[in-house]
DNA sequence: ATGTTC
């Protein structure tokens, strides 16, 4: 982008002053370095968020945005019911409630290598990955509504999980308000034999070495040490996700012109919070989110279930849980009054602040864990949410390295076994179903995942906890 | 992201 077109705040923001129907401004957190690399599509899709209705304060973008689909990925906006503002399928995104979580281990480093191949074939052939693939749980009709309605609770009480796991997932991994009466048929038929695999695109399934600690005491209260070895997941809710998307965006565009909306962006396709449709779209996304929250418990189960076959005593205690996909309801601050706001953060990461009442006990004097999940060969961060964050950008920071080379190019600049050769090189086991989708994940398809976190830091977005080195990934 | 062009 460039970076003129901007007011430029401080050396990692940047302000677009409202313009052609903009009800609020748009501010980018970036570097310049990072701006000026940033694809030109993210000028206008986060001034095209600050066009819709009932926007508060401002439509922001992380470090690591780029180009995505009416939002940009990495893309920040929070709305007011009360005044007429709007929710949106495409500022959800397609793979909702897509997310991370990361489980510990005392493991050093060298136990992992001295099994590396081993436990790589083991997490791959235990854990399903790939476009469509399927798991051992085929749900009912039952077992389905149970599943829209539970979330990780579901999956606690059907055996797969701890219930010591509920306290380090977002709303003790249970999602309020979820309509599973709003899940088409289409979208349960896609989900039902799905629970409990990756997925594809850039989940993974990672064995990591906490290799640099930046703060000791938010460390040691996360129960990271340096040397020890953490298992991280990154995944959403499959099929059934990206059907209700599919399903509600399509609806909201032909529904816009009768609540009166005129969308800057077809792809921005909306509606008022308020209204039947809006409400349809809210208890069908939540049901979604309940998917991948259980989704994501079962993958934690199936990697617990590798492990002690190598390890007896690994019993991987869950670290933390939190999704970059959604939108939630939240309190926040505006001029000094509490509102109540639609929050949309799409490839963007909670990140409350030390204090806030929704963490558990034991982080709560420290700030929410927001975990990073960066390229396979760059590596992934643990940052903590802080107390500038709430006013920069509702309490959100960067999820990823965030893309710098669309998945098409990708494959024409590397080949997928190349990648895997050169990881293997540098001691990262890769394993993929797909060569083609290793190659659209190649580490110089990202931007550097150091400055996209540099760049949070410095804008006040998150602190630098942790770097994490991949010793294992299972690619989806 | 995605039964990867319903």
């Amino acid at each position: 982008m460039d970076v003129s077109r901007f007011e430029k705040l401080s050396e990692t923001a940047w302000r677009i002053a409202p313009f052609g129907g903009m009800r609020a401004p748009a501010i980018v957190y970036a570097t310049e370095d990072l701006m000026t690399e940033m694809d030109d599509k993210v000028f206008d899709q986060v001034t095209n968020v600050a066009k819709l209705p009932g926007i508060v304060r401002a439509s922001y973008a992380m470090p690591d945005a780029h180009w995505g689909y009416g939002f940009p990925i990495g893309g920040v906006a929070a709305f007011d019911a009360d005044e007429g503002g709007v929710v949106s399928a495409g500022g959800v995104g397609f793979d909702v409630s897509c997310g991370v979580r990361t489980h510990l281990t005392h493991l050093t480093r060298e136990q992992v290598v001295s099994v590396q191949q081993e436990l790589a074939d083991a997490l791959f052939e235990h854990v399903p990955a790939g476009v469509g693939s399927e798991g051992e749980i085929a749900l009912d009709e039952q077992g389905m509504n149970a599943m829209l309605l539970g979330g990780a609770q579901w999956a606690i009480e059907r055996g797969f999980g701890r219930p010591e796991d509920l306290d380090r997932i977002e709303e003790r991994g249970c999602a309020s308000g979820a309509d599973p009466a709003a899940v088409s048929e289409h979208a349960r038929k896609r989900q039902r034999r799905e629970m409990g695999t990756l997925g594809s695109g850039n989940h993974y399934l990672e064995v990591q070495e906490v290799a640099e600690i930046f703060d000791d005491e938010i460390a040691a209260a996360y129960g990271l040490v340096k040397g020890e070895c953490v298992v991280t997941i990154h995944c959403g809710s499959c099929g059934l996700g990206h059907q209700i998307g599919t399903e509600y965006l399509r609806e909201m565009v032909l529904s816009a012109p009768n609540y009166g909306i005129e969308l800057p962006d077809r792809e921005l396709a909306c509606a008022p919070i308020k209204s039947e449709l809006g409400q349809k779209y809210l208890g069908a996304m939540r049901a979604a989110i309940n998917c991948a929250l259980a989704n994501r418990e079962i993958i934690g189960h199936l990697a617990r279930q590798v492990f002690v076959r190598f390890f007896a005593q690994e019993d991987l205690p869950l670290m933390f849980d939190v999704s970059h996909n959604t939108c939630k309801v939240e309190r926040h601050a505006i001029d000094g009054e509490t509102r109540q706001l639609f929050v949309h953060r799409k490839g963007a990461t909670r990140a409350f602040g030390p204090g806030h009442d929704s963490l558990p006990e034991a982080l709560r004097p420290y700030g929410q864990p927001v975990l990073i999940g960066g390229s396979m060969g760059a590596g992934s961060y643990v940052l903590a949410g802080v107390k500038t964050s709430e006013p920069q950008a509702f309490s959100s920071a960067c999820h990823g390295a965030g893309r710098r080379m669309s998945r098409h190019a990708a494959t024409r600049t590397w080949g997928g076994r190349q990648v895997v050769d050169d990881l293997r090189a540098q001691g990262i086991i890769i394993k993929s179903p797909s060569l083609r989708g290793v190659a659209e994940e190649a580490p110089g398809a990202y931007k550097d995942v150091r400055a996209v976190v540099d760049s949070a830091e410095a804008a006040g977005l998150a602190r630098k906890v942790a770097f994490l080195k991949p010793l294992i990934c299972v690619k989806g």
